[in-house]
DNA sequence: CCGTATCCACAAAGATACTG
DNA sequence: CAGTATCTTTGTGGATACGG
């Protein structure tokens, strides 16, 4: 893997920096999410991780029920940047499978990194919402 | 640093999968999706993760511009989860500081990650848009 | 200086119906 | 089964004006 694209550097007071190779950019993150950032990527890649699936068994798994057209829409971006593979057989009833690529599947590490320090952290965000919604909401 | 959370196993095939502590939830990643999915948290944890800033500071600092109302909202959002830290002096004019907490400067190594793996992956994804967009678009 | 409040534009997402 | 087409609804972001 590679890492020496940014760099966070922790000083002595505690304040990493991240540095980018394009500081007028966006460090290519947005690049990134704008993927992440759908309601229902991340569900795809996540399912998808687990081997290939047909569109209705996806649809099936994905938790509270995406439709129909937002999985086409999704799961077609994903196609679209290399993430999935989509694979047609021309059959009657057509049936047509989703994998992930080389590259899908190294970005189900990032989503695990995302999924473990998000599960390490619900606690202390619940925690601080609540906080601030109890000093904030007194007296309005 | 915990990692037991989830799971990414490799087979020999190259089928990493993805278990969560709760399979019916979405593993918690939305809790943090929905920070990193919006436009502007991140450009804000970017900046901040250099250092304390001010208000305008911070305005200024963010590429592309950001509008009053939305470095507000911003702010307030990652305030309220515990990723930023809010000081305000009485002075007159107002100061007010804005800081990473504990939490937001752990939150900028997902960050890093982000922005690594997306600076690896940018070639392959417009390689991938290209080949897509020539295959679809040719007879449209 | 540091916001809040209001209005508006646009894009994303949901529901539904229809097709190869 | 696996979509596409269309309509409606919702959410997010920008502009502006005003307040502490």
């Amino acid at each position: 893997m590679s890492a020496g694209h940014t760099a966070v550097t922790t000083p002595a007071a505690g304040e990493p920096v991240i540095t980018c190779e394009t500081p007028q950019d966006e460090c290519g993150v947005r690049d990134v999410l704008d993927r992440l950032g759908d309601k229902w990527s991340v569900y795809v890649v996540v399912e998808l991780a687990a081997g290939v699936l047909r569109f209705k068994e996806l649809q099936r798994r994905i938790h509270g029920g995406i439709s129909q057209r937002m999985l086409t829409v999704t799961v077609r971006r994903l196609e679209r940047d290399g993430l999935v593979k989509r694979t047609v057989y021309p059959t009657i009833p057509p049936q047509v499978e989703y994998e992930l690529t080389e590259m899908g599947h190294s970005f189900t590490h990032l989503v695990k990194a995302l999924a473990d320090w998000s599960i390490d952290h619900r606690p202390a965000i619940a925690a601080a919402r609540a906080d601030y919604d109890s000093a904030q909401g007194v007296d309005v």
